[in-house]
DNA sequence: CATTTGTTTAACAATATTGTTAATTCTATA
DNA sequence: TATAGAATTAACAATATTGTTAAACAAATG
């Protein structure tokens, strides 16, 4: 039994998904894409208008499946803080485990045409601040409780988040300077899934 | 009394400064540069041979401010743990403050050109893995004392720096998504030089 | 003040990157 | 199998970006 093979248009998106991710916007070439969808640059003209228009689509996902990380967690109501933030961690750096590059592609993006965060934004159907807010009151009366010690909710929040997606941020960085193979690279990832939530869990609990 | 005012020469380093450290080297324009040094661009070449030599100027710059950082603290020795924490802490943010985009600048041109790493890390004068190494074992004497819990020096250290550089790579992400101005932003990542420190001994502490 | 030296620019040249067109090949199907 | 339509390419055109040159200008120096 064959795999159907993909499109030619679909193998054009995946090839740009890899070159834009890896490269962002502006140091992505066309022709690299082109050659790694094993086509003509003139064909990828054919399918999307131009450079934009791909960057558009693979950014758009990208952006969502960063996004809904973070906040799939939120939805979910009637639910302890502790349970809450394992559940975060445990969905963010399994997001993060099958796309390494998707924190610092979204982020560097971001960082040199704001205005992404804010188009993209409403398209997400869903209120970053309102979130936020709900997250700090279950945080503050949990504090109210004496069940854990004072903390501003988006610090703590900030804090998950750093110990979440910094790792895979700073990848290269870190690969080189501990000498770590890819391989070795993920299994101190993959630990961390357990680690970074009783790390947060130990400092906040009282 | 007159301030001097800068030679041209340094006013270009000082736009390419500015420009590459928000930009990254793809996306800067040498255009851009010479506008903000207020000069022509034939200028630029004429004092630096090309777009290259000033980013690798730049960039070296960059990469000890920012590399210094970490090591800085692993220099002193006979210093508590808990203490050299406090102080890598304290460092890292003051430096991050003075310089908002430096971690995300290195770390994607890094990611980008790995060789940059190498090629730069070399002139440091520094061995990472021994200071690495060094670093684990105070650590696993503290928890063989049984003053913290068990844990990897590596993965102590990953989440050190993830708290203290996260909230200034995603930036852009966290002032839009909290809503905070310039200046929030600014009174929120000085309050993490205590909040960093606390969190991490709250959570290493026996 | 004539001359030399270094600074600056405008105009040009070269290269890199993107986007378009017209001709060719392939595929389905009448 | 002839043909319409889509898929693909090579060649070309347009634009963006970088790099060079020769000439103008300014400052120092004899």
């Amino acid at each position: 039994m064959e795999l159907t093979e993909a499109s030619t248009e679909d193998r054009i998106l995946e090839a740009a998904m890899k070159v834009f991710t890896r490269k962002g916007f502006a140091a992505a070439r066309t022709e690299e894409i082109a050659k790694e969808a094993g086509i003509n640059r003139a064909l990828l003209h054919y399918y999307y208008r131009d450079k934009h228009t791909i960057f558009n689509l693979i950014f758009e996902t990208r952006f969502k499946e960063f996004f809904k990380g973070l906040f799939v967690i939120f939805e979910s109501d009637n639910i302890s803080l502790f349970e809450k933030i394992e559940r975060m961690v445990n969905h963010e750096i399994t997001t993060l485990i099958k796309h390494p590059h998707l924190a610092r592609f979204v982020i560097t993006e971001i960082a040199q045409q704001p205005e992404l965060l804010l188009e993209h934004g409403a398209k997400l159907g869903i209120n970053p601040r309102l979130l936020i807010s709900e997250f700090e009151k279950q945080v503050n009366a949990e504090i109210k409780l004496g069940t854990i010690r004072p903390i501003q909710g988006r610090q703590l929040l900030i804090n998950i988040m750093s110990l979440c997606i910094y790792p895979f941020v700073a990848s290269p960085v870190i690969q080189t300077m501990m000498s770590l193979q890819e391989k070795e690279f993920y299994e101190m990832t993959e630990q961390r899934k357990r680690l970074v939530s009783d790390f947060i869990i130990n400092s906040i609990k009282k």
